[in-house]
DNA sequence: ATCCAGGTCTACC
DNA sequence: GGTAGACCTGGA
């Protein structure tokens, strides 16, 4: 792969296992949609990009650093051989010959862990309204429409009468529980990336509203632990159905890689 | 109207 | 230590 800024773009040229859709489109971030023209539009941080995907060559249209970008779309892991790795378990191999291009993204921690908090007892369409809201009313401008993600610091400083706006429920006293805790330097975000699993998971735990499956969310989307597993609803049925002795040997270490495939698969296939 | 959505807290065994 | 029930909101 090959990259180059050209005017306000950064092109990826002969990327390998991205398909744009997928991983955007995905569950996995909340922010991006696709306009009629075909772009993916969306924010991360504060960039605000469209992003176009032609075959293996991958345009970011209004942002010029390169490395966030590949950081972002976690370009710079072999999925070519953690693909062929996961293959050797025959129901992974069908899962991913459909959703072969889902990379899991390298979010922001605090905007992952804030998005999946959001995310709980909750369906797509409204939490993406929610965080919406909390953007256009907390993030900065960019212009064009287009907000940053509010920091914990701005949050710690709201009532749960300052959100309601969002008409985010009852998960507005956790939104603020987790932003003071982070603000605060009660819960370190910075650790997640590298310290063992177990402190990691208790460290998101300490926050009011943070159970198993969002801290779970945190660290595979927010952090690049890919050996993160979040256990729903779904990935529970897939459990039950497909693998009542547990994971095999092939997923060890990249569980949240092969979790994505599964969930996908499980829930866009109507026949088991 | 009633149920449900990529869960978690609380109360009680 | 483990598990029913409640929980904001809005679309089906």
């Amino acid at each position: 792969m090959k990259s180059y800024i050209k005017d306000d773009s950064i092109v990826f040229d002969g990327v390998d296992n991205l398909n744009i859709a997928l991983t955007l489109d995905c569950g996995q971030a909340f922010r991006w949609a696709q306009k009629p023209n075909g772009a993916w539009h969306g924010v991360a941080e504060k960039r605000a990009v469209d992003i176009i995907q032609d075959g293996d060559k991958i345009t970011v249209i209004g942002d010029t650093d390169e490395n966030f970008w590949q950081t972002y779309f976690d370009l710079d892991r072999d999925y070519g051989a953690i693909c062929e790795k996961l293959k050797t378990d025959s129901q992974l191999r069908r899962a991913i010959s459909e959703y072969g291009g889902i990379r899991i993204l390298r979010q922001n921690t605090w905007e992952a862990l804030c998005s999946f908090i959001i995310s709980q007892n909750n369906n797509i369409p409204r939490i993406k309204g929610i965080i919406e809201r909390l953007c256009a009313t907390f993030g900065d401008y960019l212009g064009n429409g287009d907000f940053s993600f509010p920091s914990a610091e701005v949050l710690a400083k709201c009532s749960v009468d300052d959100l309601a706006p969002l008409r985010s429920g009852f998960r507005a006293k956790y939104i603020i529980d987790a932003a003071q805790k982070v603000a605060g330097g009660e819960v370190n975000l910075h650790m997640l990336a590298t310290e063992d699993m177990d402190v990691c998971r208790a460290e998101l735990i300490k926050i009011k509203g943070v159970g198993a499956k969002v801290a779970e969310c945190t660290l595979l989307y927010g952090c690049g632990r890919i050996e993160a597993f979040p256990v729903d609803v779904w990935v529970k049925r897939i459990m039950a159905e497909m693998y009542p002795d547990g994971l095999p040997e092939c997923t060890s270490g990249v569980e949240g890689i092969a979790q994505q495939f599964l969930f996908h698969w499980r829930r866009n296939t109507e026949i088991i």
